[in-house]
RNA sequence: GCACCUGUAGCUCAGCUGGAUAGAGCGCUGCCUUGCGGAGGCAGAGGUCGUAGGUUCGAAUCCUGCCAGGUGUACCA
């Protein structure tokens, strides 16, 4: 349609211009462009008049039907019933609103990003769903998707961990370990990282065994050692973290392909770092290897500390330079908090100098922290955060007040479209309460609005999935013109990598169905099999929707 | 100090590649209800779009200054 608008244009004012139609209020139309406005400067002619020839030609075409001009030069149309009726034909496939943009396009998606001895935070939870609705959505559009996960298996935090962990088994005793119950290793670890940070800043002699342990950690994956006492504590501790990930991932519904540990970047990212440093990229300065930025208006970082061992920058040369050899990809999506904005801008602009190729075609995209909405107290052992359990376990206890139910579909539906329905970016405030709530713009309302839709099909005895009519009355027109949005907002939420378009989308589709339901019968009514034509495309395409998002739909609940 | 992000209704947020009376949910007022899953529908109150300028026929949207909050800024991740 825009092509073709686009054209009616050329040949009357022989301008080349491309045509964006918009969807406008529903008593505009169904489409509506401002391209007369936009043209009328360079025209120099009133916009109102440039409308109405366009306009004019848009009649004789026979193809929409009220074809008006309104405001200041606005374009309004309504597309003829035989679209709407080959646009209801379409909505039978299951894939309806799929697109092709990613077609043959290897994408790596990396993201979640926990680090093993250290607790699984809400930040994680909420970087999961959103790299779990983006692989999604890029997947759908025909992108063949690796998603990835990374995260610090050697490192200070590590030292700081096993330090503390030492202390409390009294000595390297691995077969003390056995004395943690299975169910709280996580959280002991978690508390033992504490522990460790703690005795770091605060005990001169605790810091300077914690650097040493350190490295000693970094030999055990160099010598490949699981004989020693401390090698045995360290494996011991990385399983138990590996395990605790795998079942939250499990129960929240996110797989990842491949785990990449630091402690196979490092090595990767230490040789690197000295090799381009060699060749000018990297610097000697104070003992350390840096790389500066301010040439760049960026600002200076250490890729290898003094002690000689790679920090978090030079394994991040070393992933990327993994995935890049694995996956030779288009695009390479990270998706982390936004507090390492800078330090990824360093990062790459590092890899720039001598990988451009690489560097071009990541994406580094960023969202904010989790909030509590006020009122609700967190109450943790082990530091004033919130766990990534926790927020699963709150929403848990206020689904029960609500439903009557602690079942897993609605609680993670709730946290999920919680987590979705705002532009990823800024800050999110989780609302327990609010998230499972069965009114309004929530997971479970949703869930809810096909369920019922299923319910309602269930009770149609005719054959509905091919019926035809000649006409459609004004709620169903409301309801099918609003299904032929879907494919577009998909295609708009994947090119810019915003699931919130589609939350958005599906709660106004809702909202067009009750209104559509309020006035117009289905079982039982001489329209039966056109309306619940409507009602399965309805219901297929909040399936889709929902599974996009990473969000079950499920028939009864 | 510098860099980046954020500031829209009481609260939580859409809208931001400039365009029609600035939208939604929650909360608040009123109405609808013998009904296919009412977990709904209709109507209403509520807004100097942080602020001051600028560009434009037109600015919540673009540019600049300022104010407020957040994050980062050399050997943590």
């Amino acid at each position: 349609m825009e092509e073709k608008i686009s054209q009616e244009i050329k040949s009357l004012f022989d301008i080349d211009v491309p045509v964006q139609l918009t969807r406008p209020e529903p008593e505009f139309g169904d489409y509506a462009t401002n391209i007369a406005l936009q043209l009328a400067g360079r025209l120099q002619k009133n916009p109102r008049e440039i409308a109405d020839s366009i306009a004019e030609r848009l009649r004789a075409s026979g193809e929409y039907s009220d074809v008006s001009v309104a405001g200041p030069g606005f374009i309004n149309f309504r597309v003829s019933k035989s679209v709407l009726q080959s646009e209801l034909e379409s909505m039978s496939v299951p894939d309806y609103g799929r697109s092709h943009a990613f077609d043959d396009k290897v994408v790596i998606t990396e993201y979640s990003d926990p680090n093993p001895f250290k607790v699984l935070h809400a930040g994680h939870f909420y970087t999961s769903v959103i790299g779990d609705a983006i692989s999604n959505l890029i997947e759908w559009a025909g992108g063949d998707v690796h998603r990835v996960n990374f995260g610090g298996d050697v490192g200070l935090h590590v030292g700081k961990t096993i330090w503390a962990v030492t202390q409390q088994l009294g000595g390297e005793y691995p077969e003390k370990l056995a004395d943690v119950p299975e169910d709280e290793r996580s959280e002991w670890l978690a508390a033992r990282y504490v522990e460790g940070t703690r005795a770091y800043e605060e005990n001169e002699q605790a810091k300077a065994d914690i650097i040493v342990l350190n490295k000693k950690i970094y030999q055990i994956h160099t010598d490949n050692d699981h004989e020693s006492a401390l090698a045995q504590i360290y494996w011991t501790g990385r399983e138990w973290s590996y395990d605790y990930f795998n079942a939250f991932y499990k129960r929240i519904g996110t797989s990842f392909e491949k785990y990449y540990p630091e402690s196979e970047t490092a090595p990767i990212g230490l040789a690197t770092v000295l090799e381009q440093k060699e060749k000018g990229v990297y610097e000697d300065s104070e003992g350390a290897v840096i790389f500066k930025g301010e040439p760049y208006g960026l600002h200076t970082r250490v890729f290898v500390n003094k002690e000689g061992l790679p920090t978090y920058e030079a394994k991040d040369v070393g992933l990327s330079i993994k995935k890049w050899e694995e996956y030779h990809f288009d695009e390479s999506v990270i998706i982390t908090g936004n507090d390492i904005t800078e330090y990824m801008k360093v990062v790459l602009k590092s890899i720039e100098q001598f990988q451009p190729e690489l560097a071009k075609r990541t994406l580094h995209m960023t969202h904010g922290n989790v909030k509590l909405a006020g009122g609700v107290k967190m109450s943790s052992r082990i530091g004033n955060f919130l766990r990534a359990v926790d927020v699963l376990n709150i929403a848990a206890d206020e689904n029960e007040k609500i439903q009557g139910n602690r079942d897993d579909a609605p609680v993670l539906g709730a946290i999920k479209y919680a987590f979705l329905k705002n532009r990823i970016g800024p800050d999110v405030i989780f609302d327990p309460h609010e998230s499972v709530g069965l009114q309004g713009n929530s997971g479970p309302y949703l869930q809810y609005a096909h369920a019922r839709a299923v319910s309602i099909l269930a009770k149609l005895s005719g054959d509905y999935l091919n019926a035809q009519t000649d006409e459609f009355d004004a709620g169903e027109r409301s309801l099918l013109v609003k299904m032929t949005e879907f494919g577009d907002v998909i295609e708009a939420a994947t090119k810019q990598l915003a699931p919130h378009l589609v939350c958005t989308y599906l709660y106004e589709l809702a909202q067009t169905f009750n209104r559509f339901y309020e006035a117009s019968r289905i079982v039982d009514d001489p329209r039966e099999a056109i309306r619940g034509r409507l009602v399965g495309a309805y219901a297929g395409i909040l399936k889709s929707g929902l599974n996009l998002l990473g969000i079950q739909a499920p028939d009864h609940m």
